[in-house]
DNA sequence: CTGTTAGCGCCTTCAG
DNA sequence: CTGAAGGCGCTAACAG
């Protein structure tokens, strides 16, 4: 592999110089320019992106960290980060962090200038001490989909989002609406919980009372199997339609229903959240949330972020949609 | 941030005896070692990754190449590759390809020694001259689900699981068995045209005749939408089973029979192929195929080659296997 | 406009 | 066992 000096040397210049058309530096003359380029093509020298992190002081890196990676939802918002990195010239380090353990340390040290020139925290709520540091002399952070007080962050209304679904079930005619859900994630926020305030709400303001069962929600992930949605539809007075915390959640829900006879939406309405890809194709309600979006607004954030245009405290709310598709519908007998 | 030198001084030793602890060497007195190792940790002193790798040569960094990161299975294999990345003190980074052109520039330029010091190519086929390039000068590399001759690579028999499918499924009494499938990739190999060869053989070895009509496959993304399942349940002798080559299809055509009031099992058998996650929570018969573990393995491997222990043409082959679950059954009326 | 020279922070001989 | 010095490849500041 060639390095600078010999391009200089073949080149008949300085290093200098070479570095000079490396950087399209405006102080080289076109002649020279001309020549030098040739010479870099002929020879197929690529400058050493090491090498040249070193002296820049940073790398052209960014840092994606996901927490349990396991969602189809992390993929698409991963999908919009490397996509406006990869267009702006950033490699990108995906870093998944499965314990509240290697949360701690991994991760700030991995957000470092040596390593990366700057952070993407994917659904992970930073312990509040370490938002100081992460905040104070390190590298910038941005968080995708969560908010916290002094980092830039993307963010949604969940408890709006529980409410908009439930609305919808409501003014379909419903008034048996049960609630499924888990919280996933131990070192995130919890967009579960505020679904779910969110789904209350919305029973409290129509004047709709929530019966004992009706909310099936915790830390294990179980609660959403066909033996959860069992016990929903076991019940002396069973939900004609359930609010899903997730569309992954809203599909096992509609296949247990069916595994009853029931028929979905005719028996059972059910309203998923985020709107997954196969969402669509499986005709499922849901609240959409952007995802991909996302990750490449994070990411420009960050950017900005990185050349010091923005105030690290930025917050945007990102916009959510009540989508109808094919499994929800009017309640059968309307009770 | 404190440097080596930093660090150096305030022990009262020169640069060369930390630089000697930090890389565990045994060339310093534990009385040395243990005073320097209090200094560094009072001082928090990080060592450079970039300065590091600038004078090792190689950065602790490995490339996970995937095409249209957008399927849950790549998700998987990433985690599996991350996983003993991780373990193993490397960062990762992703690169996703698109189109064929970024593939050609983009991925060489990724996969040189100042970027990673190894890569992955998953469900990614280099085109032939590429693979001498990749093969000779360049950073080893390993393909994750797929097979190339010269490049170490991790593959399963795709034609055998298209066979193990339909097997199935003529063993359970079927005789009127259609396949549905699409090759999702541009740049990839085709593991849907050899599944396709398995269903085509199974149904030859076993005497049944594959009716006009029943293969849905070709290259556009909606083969598989409900449309094209209504072609199937719409002919004069519809299937009473069909094979998909991926699990994501298969719950697409549960869920256009179930449209139609057709109940699965009971009236359409449906096998899916890898065994997703989600699969097991629907019921979802497949073909099982290592997904985390395709991932983690080929990570191991490329370890193996950056310290030069194995034969850069290693080809091992992962076992599938067949899962049967609920949405599979014998035909109702044995035809 | 261009060549030269000092670092960037760390690893690695090479003497002691 | 340990300190000093050279080098990794590139950028940037400084004289020309």
């Amino acid at each position: 592999m060639p390095t600078i000096a010999d391009v200089a040397q073949r080149a008949g210049v300085g290093v200098g110089t070479v570095s000079r058309v490396l950087n399209d530096s405006p102080l080289v003359s076109d002649r020279t320019r001309d020549h030098v380029l040739a010479v870099i093509d002929e020879m197929n020298y690529r400058p050493s992106a090491l090498a040249r992190a070193l002296s820049i002081g940073t790398a052209g890196v960014l840092a994606a960290v996901v927490q349990r990676m396991t969602s189809p939802s992390a993929l698409q918002r991963l999908r919009g980060i490397l996509d406006v990195a990869s267009e702006a010239g950033f490699d990108v380090i995906l870093h998944n962090v499965k314990s509240v353990d290697d949360h701690k340390d991994q991760v700030r040290d991995l957000l470092r200038p040596d390593r990366c020139a700057g952070g993407l925290l994917v659904s992970i709520k930073p312990e509040d001490r370490e938002v100081e540091k992460l905040a104070g002399n390190e590298v910038p952070v941005v968080i995708v989909d969560g908010r916290l007080p002094g980092i830039a962050s993307l963010y949604i209304d969940d408890e709006l989002g529980g409410r908009m679904a439930t609305e919808h079930l409501i003014e379909l005619g419903h008034r048996r609406i049960a609630f499924v859900g888990e919280w996933e994630d131990v070192i995130g926020f919890r967009p579960t919980a505020k679904r779910l305030a969110g789904y209350r709400a919305a029973m409290a303001d129509a004047g709709l009372e929530v019966p004992e069962g009706y909310v099936k929600s915790g830390p294990h992930e179980h609660v959403v199997t066909l033996a959860s949605t069992n016990e929903l539809l076991d019940l002396d007075d069973p939900p004609t339609a359930v609010v899903a915390s997730a569309d992954s959640h809203a599909m096992v829900i509609t296949q247990g229903a069916r595994a009853r006879g029931l028929r979905v939406p005719d028996d059972l309405s059910v309203i998923g959240f985020d709107d997954l890809e196969i969402a669509e194709h499986l005709g499922i309600s849901t609240i959409r949330q952007p995802l991909y979006d996302s990750g490449a607004q994070g990411a420009r954030m960050l950017l900005d972020l990185m050349q010091g245009e923005t105030r690290s405290t930025d917050h945007v709310e990102m916009p959510i949609e009540l989508i109808v598709r094919s499994s929800t519908a009017v309640p059968r007998h309307s009770s």
